[in-house]
RNA sequence: UCCGGAGUAGCUCAGUUGGCAGAGCGGGUGACUGUUAAUCACUUGGUCGUAGGUUCGAGUCCUACCUCCGGAGCCA
């Protein structure tokens, strides 16, 4: 068998001292200036090794073909650079072109060397991991996927896996898309002229998951503590920067935990993934926050953020969450100068939900930090958060909390749960839930029931944060939105 | 879904009052050879989003539709 030279990660080549050691890269090219300075970069880091190659020293056929966007192997000693713009580079005894990439079929791709918008970037999705913004997009993605699940880890939570096809259409969460195996064309019929799902494959009605916060309820009313990390579906027609149809949620539940409780363990959470990612994604960041203040120095400065990336993500790890109630936001609303002066497009009364301009102000313009609203009204929230007692003005709300943050809007939404089950039954009929359906629920409250609590993270509007990006379809790899499933 | 904006070369864009389809970048060919999104010369490149309509003549005006962007609603 033919030995092949193991490759050494160009991360691995900037970061530790090399020099003189004879050492293979594998990479793809990302320009070859000069027939002689070949930029190759392996996905291990947003930095390129340059590669000098001696155009004399190599066939003439292979220098033609170390084009943008080829695969090619390097091998060759380790040396200080010459040139100023890297520390080191490869002097190149042997080039291996490992796969071909044709100019005139590269340059009708995002792979061509120069600037794309954005949204030519989400045309080639398949492509767009290979440049630098979304190198360091998903890089820090899985950062953070792996901040999730260790924060939880060392505090003892247990990762639950909830189903992602479910029978249950109660959670409220927004419109859901069916699962079915049913023939669209001349689906079974009942005698009274309604589809059979008895026929279906589940024989019922099911549909992918919106929430799997109702499954935690019961793993977390045993295990103490769980969340769930999955993926998560809203047949809504959304056609914002601010929603997917197919997005990762984030969900935990635990036992014993109050309100109070649980928007400690959301601000504590959020600052823990932020702080992940200034440490460990430490070049990604710094590129992103250079990209970043080159876009925002063409923009009138009223479009500009109030701090750029890296200082809004340690002002976040370094200051308390602004906590009030939502009666207490109304008042600070209302007294506010827009309000006086009828800025607001939308109406500001006791019963109605805020809208984005209120909350914008509050946490862009009022508190300057990230803020958690709690004690909404219950008519405008779900039906499993706990009821409050009536204010001295007997207006009723739940145990709800929403954590706002700045650009992004609500990144977190939870709640104490309601754990009596005469009140929980009341607030099905009030909703128009059918206690039938979700008597595998209500056992929970029938059997040792306690006080609990949870919230759900919206990991894109996480990544949105941490990167900066604005669109949320920029920070995941494949997205799904209405009229838009490509790849 | 609603309001506003956009769609012209592979990409980023210009296109005047309705009158011959343009630039830069990229690609190709060559030169140069310690470059930093190299430079220089030459060159290539078009279903003007789609379908209708008005007109002697439409990238430009009108209608419908599609997609994208910004904002709103729904929400994470």
């Amino acid at each position: 068998m033919q030995q092949t030279a193991k490759r050494t990660r160009v991360v691995d080549i900037l970061n530790t001292d090399n020099i003189g050691q004879t050492l293979t890269v594998k990479g793809w090219v990302r320009f070859f200036r000069q027939n002689r300075f070949l930029l190759l970069n392996d996905g291990s880091t947003i930095h390129n090794i340059q590669v000098v190659v001696d155009y004399e020293s190599f066939d003439e056929a292979l220098i033609k073909k170390l084009t943008t966007g080829a695969a090619v192997s390097a091998t060759g000693q380790v040396v200080e650079s010459q040139g100023s713009g890297q520390a080191v580079e490869i002097l190149a005894e042997t080039l291996e072109l490992l796969g071909e990439a044709h100019p005139d079929q590269v340059q009708t791709t995002i792979l061509q060397p120069k600037a794309h918008t954005l949204e030519t970037l989400r045309e080639q999705a398949h492509l767009r991991f290979r440049t630098n913004t979304f190198g360091a997009v998903f890089r820090i993605r899985h950062a953070l996927a792996f901040a999730v699940h260790q924060y939880f880890n060392e505090r003892g939570y247990y990762n639950l896996h909830t189903p992602i096809i479910t029978a249950s259409d109660a959670e409220g969460a927004g419109e859901m898309f069916q699962v079915t195996t049913l023939s669209l064309d001349a689906p079974p019929r009942t005698e009274e002229g309604g589809i059979d799902y008895g026929e279906d494959f589940f024989g019922k009605e099911t549909s992918l998951t919106v929430s799997g916060q109702l499954e935690a309820e019961l793993a977390a009313m045993a295990l103490g503590q769980v969340y769930t990390f999955g993926p998560t579906f809203r047949a809504e027609n959304s056609n914002t920067s601010r929603h997917l149809a197919e997005f990762w949620m984030i969900e935990p539940e635990v036992a014993f935990n109050d309100l109070r409780d649980n928007m400690d363990l959301g601000e504590d959470f959020l600052k823990y993934c932020v702080k992940y990612a200034t440490d460990h994604c430490v070049d990604d960041l710094a590129f992103l926050h250079e990209r970043e203040t080159k876009a925002e120095s063409q923009l009138p400065k009223a479009q500009r953020n109030e701090m750029p990336l890296l200082e809004r993500l340690a002002f976040v790890v370094n200051n308390e969450f602004e906590r009030l109630t939502y009666t207490e936001a109304v008042d600070v609303l209302r007294n506010s100068k827009p309000y006086k002066k009828n800025k607001f497009e939308y109406p500001i009364e006791w019963g109605i939900d805020l809208q984005s301009e209120h909350e914008r102000y509050l946490v862009e313009k009022h508190f300057m930090k990230p803020v958690i609203l709690v004690d909404y009204p219950a008519a405008i929230k779900a039906f499993y958060m706990r009821l409050n007692d009536p204010d001295e003005q007997g207006r009723e709300t739940v145990a709800a909390m929403d954590i706002l943050f700045p650009g992004v809007g609500e990144i977190m939404g939870g709640s104490q749960r309601e754990e009596r089950l005469d009140v929980l039954q009341q607030r099905c009929a009030a909703f128009d839930i059918p206690a039938k359906e979700m008597d595998w629920y209500l056992d929970t409250r029938r059997f040792g029931t306690a006080v609990h609590a949870g919230f759900g993270l919206g990991f894109e509007r996480l990544m949105m944060f941490v990167t900066g990006m604005t669109n949320i379809r920029d920070v995941i790899p494949f997205p799904r939105a209405p009229k838009s499933a490509e790849f």
